[in-house]
DNA sequence: TAGGCGATGGTCT
DNA sequence: GACCATCGCCTAC
């Protein structure tokens, strides 16, 4: 697929689309099961309050990553959608792991499969996502994004941790998924 | 299974 | 100096 093209749409379109594809990291990673959409005129979007060096990326072409730490612990990775009028992206919120499996269970010092990247913070310390891998393309290595297979079921709800704009429908996963950070 | 809470540091005001 | 797009451990049931 043309990644940029894919990406270049509105975050809430992108953001179920996602979901079943294959998100890879130096060969580690697995499929796509939970995301958010975070618009340009959505208080809770980091862009909300226009550029800063750290968000800077947000304000660039579709079809790149945007990295931030979270709660000063975390990582969390979004992939940069259109950016038509401000800036807007779709949160990578939790995986089912399918490659490298034993990196990941070494990265996060656990065995439960189910727990390997069950949560943003949780997916970006299993496939060695940190700042450093902020502000690439998601087409160049060591990212990867594969198309998915199959059409899948999606289920919405509310977005999680955030404290403004709590009540958009904007978390999207895939239906009856165990490896979602929470049940919808 | 569900809810409370402490750890911890970059970013912005 | 305040704010957080979280996690994991601990309780209580």
């Amino acid at each position: 697929m043309n990644l940029v093209d894919f990406l270049d749409r509105d975050a809430a379109v992108v953001a179920p689309d996602l979901l079943g594809t294959k998100l890879l990291v130096a060969g580690v990673g697995g499929l796509i099961v939970e995301t958010e959409a975070y618009h340009p005129d959505d208080p809770a979007s980091h862009s909300f309050n226009g550029p800063t060096p750290r968000n800077l990326v947000m304000f660039g072409p579709a079809g790149f990553v945007y990295v931030y730490r979270s709660y000063g612990i975390h990582w969390c990775v979004n992939f940069v959608c259109e950016k038509e009028g401000s800036a807007s992206a779709v949160l990578i919120r939790a995986l089912q792991p399918t490659h490298g499996i034993s990196a990941m269970r070494r990265r996060r010092g656990l065995h439960d499969e189910r727990a390997l990247c069950s949560g943003p913070g949780k997916l970006c310390e299993a496939l060695g996502i940190t700042i450093k891998q902020s502000e690439l393309a998601l087409d160049v290595s060591p990212y990867a994004l594969h198309a998915r297979t199959e059409q899948s079921e999606i289920v919405t709800g509310v977005r999680i941790g955030i404290t403004k704009a709590v009540d958009f429908p904007w978390r999207y996963g895939l239906k009856g998924s165990r490896f979602v950070s929470k049940r919808f």
